[in-house]
DNA sequence: GCCACAGTTCGACTTTAGTTGAACCATCTA
DNA sequence: TAGATGGTTCAACTAAAGTCGAACTGTGGC
């Protein structure tokens, strides 16, 4: 299996607007994303809505937005680096991620 | 229960952008909506990728649409008049649905 | 080396979403 | 007003997604 060290992530070819969309259809992950978009956190830097949220869940959201091509996801010392892919989402679906990011929510 | 002559639409305030997202994130549900952006259809008109899908399931994707604010649904003598939402959309998530509905899908 | 740390993965479980036949409801037509 | 038509709703089921403790892995500090 992939170590943990080495997660894989799609190509930018690859990316689906599908799983794009649903993997933003969550709060938490809506809100990861936004605050990625001021530039990449190493991931205890990401504040979600449930502070106590336990590691496996936060992993489990990370690893929705990384399969969908939303976020990188690298090793970065002892801790991770998570990278909005702009450039990637932009020159594949031109215009989503910002309606997307720019929209109010919750409201 | 709301007779299904008369289904109930959210208003346009109360339109939720993970609703929305969820919505479209599913391949049938998405070219849905793309059909409806040159204009409003009747439901029979509305082709879908399986042309055997029950009637029951079909009914149940456009559930999930008009709950989400996506399409209203209205009656039309003995059919179903489906119709994109583009303003309500466009005035709560601008450039939300062109750059959806624009985007490659499935590739 | 050993240990603490930050995160991933696994496995079992709960929850939510999708699917479908059957029953139902308006509307149109004869 | 009876029957056909086009759809909604219900109920029961299947499938998919979320949750989270426990085990594991790579890294850094001592």
């Amino acid at each position: 299996m992939a170590t943990p060290a080495n997660l894989t992530h799609p190509d930018r070819a690859d990316l689906n607007l599908p799983s794009v969309l649903f993997a933003l259809s969550d709060p938490d992950r809506l809100e990861i994303a936004r605050q990625l978009r001021a530039g990449p956190l190493d991931m205890a830097e990401c504040a979600l809505s449930n502070p106590d949220m336990p590691k496996s869940t936060k992993s489990h959201l990370m690893k929705v937005l990384r399969e969908a091509g939303v976020i990188r996801n690298e090793a970065n010392g002892r801790s991770r680096r998570l990278t909005l892919r702009t450039d990637d989402l932009e020159a594949r679906f031109p215009g989503l991620l910002a309606a997307v990011l720019d929209a109010p929510s919750p409201d």
